[in-house]
DNA sequence: ATCGCTATTGCAATGGATTGCAGTAGCAAG
DNA sequence: CTTGCTACTGCAATCCATTGCAATAGCGAT
């Protein structure tokens, strides 16, 4: 792997985001700090950074790529459609989860890449 | 609501399909009805018959926008991310992660927007 | 310090999805 | 049948993400 300027700049972006952050956004970021900034550059470095463990992507609610910044133990996503509300699963949730598909039928879930809509709490109360 | 060609066109395609179609796959299907058909007008259009529950949208693995053609139960997917393969959530599955969300946090999950990815039990056993 | 291999970059093009706006045409009322 | 309202359509522009290809530049070897 070669240390350019670019993911160096990518990196160092990365470095300072803290939890998660779309592919449109980290271009952004990047761009102010080199205006210069090719966007496939970033989505390639994001790749390999990705092959590297220390990003992880998924989808957001909208479907447009979300990373979230490792290292760290993967984790799926909760977003409500109603107040746009964000949250981590909690491991218990995730347990329950992952349990339901490796019981059934053997399927290994990836947590990283679980994104679930609904309504929080106080939406569901408010119709 | 007015009925003009287009949805016409959009809702024939539509009623011809089994299952599942991504947006791309249903303007091209469109476009092979009628040569004239315009993407915004299909999106737009699906967005009606969304509102109608006539539809339900989701995301692939990919982000990419999915249609289930309703009506029925909403359900959720499982991809998975070697083989390519995909499944429909069966109904105690889908209890197992809606009891969970539903029993710590109160959060209702839209079960249709759910995509889970991961590794199928036969991708899973060969590394 | 130089060389050469090849991983990476820059750029242009492509594709899917979305939006604003001006013009068109359903449809209901008269 | 005609009229008028406004829900739609068509189009062009925009955004996010991705890919092919030729040119560049890291970096290990000499």
């Amino acid at each position: 792997m070669r240390w350019t300027p670019q993911r160096r700049t990518v990196v160092e972006v990365l470095a300072g985001t803290n939890g998660h952050i779309t592919g449109a956004e980290l271009v952004e970021a990047c761009r102010s700090r080199d205006a210069q900034t090719i966007p496939s550059t970033v989505y390639r470095t994001l790749d390999v950074l990705e092959e590297l463990g220390l990003v992880r992507h998924g989808h957001g609610a909208d479907g447009r790529e979300e990373f979230h910044v490792g290292p760290g133990e993967a984790h799926g996503h909760l977003y409500c459609a109603a107040c746009g509300g964000r949250w981590e699963i909690r491991d218990d949730q995730a347990k329950a989860i992952v349990g339901a598909f490796r019981a059934a039928d053997g399927f290994e879930v990836d947590l990283s890449h679980v994104t679930v809509v609904g309504r929080c709490a106080d939406c569901a109360a408010r119709p």
